[in-house]
DNA sequence: ACGCTATTTAGCAAAATAGCTATATTGTTA
DNA sequence: TAACAATATAGCTATTTTGCTAAATAGCGT
């Protein structure tokens, strides 16, 4: 698989993490992520293929924009694989803390 | 914090991902770990610096060697940390699948 | 078809990354 | 202390990444 090497990639950038978390909101438009950044529409546009190659987002059109989605399943399962990989015994054990980013 | 930061950069590089794998078989000098790959030691020495400063294994010296030896404990904290804060549903939800690499 | 808006693609420069070889460091043993 | 073994650091090069601006594409309203 690559997909895997592709969502570490992906997710070494810490704008790209940001973008994550705008998205929980929900589906948001090019435009509307660019606005939550000070880096150039081009630039966020360039981020956002690599989240969707990724397969860490989907995007949709309408009409005139193309709208963005988490794919929380995606990620959870690329990063749970991992985990289960690499350190099986802690996945079991661990309580998920739901705080802070 | 920066230390999650550290971690995604350090896990996009595969050869990186790979030593960790290693690593589950236990403690291992740089000598051994350097063994299981192709590239030069100075290399994996650097990648192991990385992996280190990410808090993602840690080194102990016994004698002429340096040991190294997997954190899965930092390693589930903070890929857990960052899935709580980007989809928690899914982190309640899935049951973590225990196979592949 | 034209103009307007939203977004992507292309092309370039600066910074970061990963590899190498050569050298330095640290510890052991004679 | 000298020689050796294991590992790290320095310095270099090639590649990749990230940002920018300018230009292309896609859809909408007139």
């Amino acid at each position: 698989m690559k997909s895997i090497s592709n969502a570490f990639r992906a997710l070494a950038d810490p704008t790209r993490r940001q973008i994550l978390q705008e998205l929980k909101r929900g589906e948001l438009s090019a435009g509307a992520i660019a606005a939550c950044f000070t880096i150039s529409g081009p630039s966020i546009s360039r981020h956002l293929s690599i989240l969707k190659n990724a397969d860490l987002i989907s995007e949709r059109r309408e009409g005139n924009r193309i709208l963005y989605r988490l794919e929380p399943e995606q990620i959870a399962h690329t990063l749970g694989d991992f985990l289960s990989a690499v350190c099986p015994t802690q996945i079991a054990r661990r309580r998920w803390k739901r705080k802070e980013a």
